[in-house]
DNA sequence: TTGTTCATTATTGTATACAATTTATTCCAC
DNA sequence: GTGGAATAAATTGTATACAATAATGAACAA
C-alpha cells in the first residue's frame, strides 16, 4: 500500500477544498504521509473523488502551512523540514507558548484546569493502549487546548500551525524520548496550573519544549525512507 | 477609477501565482485596496493578463494570510478585521516582537544597528516628503528588518503576516496618531539598541505597539467607505 | 412610491482539454 | 553490461467550457 492510498475516499458527496486541505494536513500530522512523499494531483483527485482543480487549491494552502513543498514543474511533496527550521519552530513555540501559559493562568477557571486534567487522562490511556497516532495527536492537542482557553485566536491559530510542523519534525528527526516523558511534563504543568503558579508554569513549558527539541536526532542528511529519488536529485 | 483597477497589468510575460499573490498583498497593505473591496476573479484576471485559474489560487493563498475573506458563492473581499481580531493581532505582535528584540540584541552587530539607523533616515524622508503609502510601508518594514536580523526565519515570517494584517487594521480603524510619533518611538528604540540595553528595548517595543493600538478608533460598525453593498447585506 | 416575484444577467465552482515540462523507457554505441 | 541520447509516457501548468449559484433589474400589485 502506497503512502498516499492511506487517505480514504469520502462516503458520497464530493468534499470541498477546505475539507481536502484538512484531511491531508491531518494525514501529514498523524504521520500517515511521511516527509518526502510525492503528492500526485491525479492520485489525490482519484482518492477524494474530485478533479485536480480542487486538489491543486488544497496543495497551495498546504504549502502556505509549510506542510507541503511545491517544486515548480515537479509537483507537491510532504515537507522535509531542515535542521535550522526545526530549531526555529521550537524557539518560536517557546516564545509563543510562554506567553500563552501566562495568559492562561490569568483567565482559566478551575473548570478549565480540570478539563486539562481530563485531557491528560486521555493521554494516559492512549499511551497505555492506543495507537502511536492517537498518542501523538493528543500530546500535541494538549498545547492547543491551553492556547484556546488563553483566548487569543490569532496566537492559537499560529500555534496550531507550529504544532503541525512540530509533528512533521518529530517524525523526520525521530525523537528518542518516549511519549511517557512528555506526559509526565504535562502533569507537572497541570500541577503548576492548579497552584496558579505562573512563574513555575512558564518555566515548565519552556523546559518541556526544550526537552522535546533535545530529544530529536538532528542530522543533516535526509533519511532514505520515503522517496529516494527526490533525496538524490 | 475602481479600487481594483489601481493594480497595474505587468509588462509582458504572464505572472505566476506567487507574483499575483504578492502584488495583491502589497496593494492591500499599501491601502490601495481598502477593506471590503470586492476582488472579482474575472476583473483581476484581466488586469494581470491571466485566466481565473491563477487568480483563484492567489486568492486562496491570500485568504490563508487573512488579508482576504472568501465567502462561498459570493467571492473574495479584502478582509475587514473585527475589533477582537485587531486586539489579538497587537497582543500577538507584542509577544513575538518582545522576543525578537531580545534576540536582536544578542546577535546584532554594530553594523546591523547602524543599518537600522539608515532605515530610520528613510522614514524621516518619507514623512517629510514621501507618499502616505511609502511612509506606511517603511514604518512596518522597520519591524521586519529587526526580525530578519534576529535570525529566526519562522518568527520573521509570522511577523510579516502580522505586520500586513496590522496595515489593514490601521486603515480600517483609522489611526489618529501621526506617523511622526511612531518615528520618534523607532528612534528611542534605536538608542536602546545602541546602548545595548535589552530591558529598555523590550519595554520600548512593547509600549510602541500598545501606543499604536491605543491610537486606533475601534468601533464595531463597518465604515461606509469601501463597499456599501457588502456593508449592508 | 414601496415592496415582491420572476426573468435575466453576471459570477463563482468545478471539470476537462490541451500545452509544456519532467520523468521513464528504449535503443544504440562503446 | 554501462552510459548516454532519443523517444515515449506521465505529470504539471494553464486556459477554457459548462454547471450551479448569486446578484441584478423589470414587471406588477399594493
Amino acid at each position: 500500500m502506497s503512502a498516499v492510498s492511506s487517505l480514504r475516499a469520502p462516503a458520497v458527496a464530493s468534499p470541498d477544498t477546505e475539507a481536502i486541505h484538512t484531511r491531508i494536513a491531518e494525514a501529514i500530522a498523524a504521520h500517515r504521509l511521511p516527509p518526502g512523499t510525492k503528492l500526485g494531483e491525479e492520485a489525490l483527485g482519484e482518492i477524494f473523488g474530485v478533479s485536480r482543480t480542487k486538489i491543486r487549491q488544497a496543495l497551495f494552502q498546504l504549502a502556505g502551512d509549510k506542510l507541503v513543498t511545491l517544486i515548480p514543474g515537479r509537483g507537491a511533496f510532504v515537507a522535509q523540514p531542515s535542521v535550522r527550521e526545526a530549531h526555529e519552530v521550537f524557539e518560536a513555540r517557546r516564545v509563543i507558548e510562554a506567553a500563552i501559559v501566562a495568559r492562561y493562568l490569568e483567565v482559566a477557571t478551575n473548570g478549565d484546569i480540570e478539563a486539562l486534567a481530563d485531557h491528560i487522562t486521555l493521554e494516559e490511556q492512549a499511551i497505555a493502549g492506543g495507537s502511536a497516532q492517537s498518542r501523538n495527536h493528543l500530546l500535541g492537542d494538549f498545547h492547543e487546548v491551553i492556547a484556546r482557553t488563553a483566548g487569543n485566536g490569532v496566537l492559537t491559530e499560529i500555534l496550531s500551525e507550529l504544532v503541525a510542523r512540530t509533528s512533521l519534525i518529530t517524525l523526520f528527526y525521530q525523537n528518542t524520548r518516549g511519549a511517557a516523558v512528555s506526559l509526565d511534563e504535562h502533569r507537572q504543568l497541570l500541577e503548576a496550573f492548579r497552584k496558579r503558579d505562573a512563574n513555575a508554569a512558564v518555566g515548565l513549558m519552556h523546559q518541556h519544549l526544550s526537552n522535546v527539541e533535545r530529544g530529536l536526532v538532528l542530522r543533516e542528511e535526509t533519511p532514505a525512507g520515503a522517496d529516494l529519488r527526490s533525496a538524490l536529485a
